[in-house]
DNA sequence: TTATTCCCCACCAATTTAATCGGGAATGAG
DNA sequence: CTCATTCCCGATTAAATTGGTGGGGAATAA
């Protein structure tokens, strides 16, 4: 169980922009050169990511993207659920007439639900501006002058 | 983000061995009809489950499966492990030559890790005796005569 | 009206997942 | 001993998903 090529690029792309002045707009060109992710493949992934709410962009000369959000309110988990869907589903493999016993275990159920809650307490409350600051603690190099 | 068939099947399995007396042994046909799973495919994911220790077997009439340890003592997380390898890996995704900028956000990197941890708290702490009683709370009923 | 930049959809290749097939080896009954 | 039974095991195949490409269309502003 691991994250897609897809989700971890979204995520670079957007930790990007969140590290860029916030009316700063990036073409999806620079966005490539910097992630090292091809102009076709981040495409997909900015204009899934526009649809959702968390990208705007422009056309035309001076176009480009930008968070459509201030980096404090975008979550890892809006991104993330945006790219991969649900966290850690086990129902949905299930098809509809395939319900012999023990297909779905409801114990089994329960807890899966309770683990994708606690997954996605901690996604959802983790901020774009949160990672940024783990990478460079600014802050605390302030305490040395 | 989801699991794969072969570990439902395979935590279908282990439910339906831990639901029946502990020196009963059930033969693939039998698990194959309960499960819904085709006698092949269940065959593979049995023999891992055995191969890491969590069922032993035995051939020739009267034969079948059993778990190799009481209900009580085998987690999810064990059996998950078995057909699925690691649970939520982020930094494997990155190959080796690929490091551009923002390719490992080491904050990002912590945070990841530190979901895999829940995670596998959650899955390694639920039993599958406790799955089954969430299933049928017998001891609730004795509440009611 | 034209260069620029995002938008959209279809396609392809590689990998992984899901499942099947055809035997082989241990076990125990007779 | 031999034979039915039941697990064991590797190879193969089919379907789905992932990762990535290509070509053209639509908005925007100079």
């Amino acid at each position: 169980m691991r994250f897609s090529k897809k989700t971890e690029y979204a995520l670079r792309a957007v930790l990007i922009l969140a590290d860029h002045p916030p009316n700063q707009t990036l073409q999806i060109q620079e966005l490539s050169s910097i992630s090292g992710v091809s102009v076709k493949f981040l495409e997909q992934i900015l204009l899934a990511l526009k649809k959702e709410g968390i990208l705007r962009s422009k056309r035309g000369v001076g176009g480009g993207y930008q968070l459509d959000l201030p980096a404090r309110s975008i979550t890892l988990g809006q991104v993330i659920r945006v790219m991969d869907g649900d966290l850690c589903n086990l129902s949905s493999t299930t098809t509809s007439h395939d319900t012999p016993a023990y297909a779905g275990s409801s114990g089994l159920q329960t807890r899966f639900s309770e683990i994708d809650t606690q997954i996605n307490q901690v996604l959802n409350d983790t901020s774009l501006e949160e990672i940024l600051s783990m990478d460079r603690p600014k802050d605390v190099l302030a305490f040395d002058i």
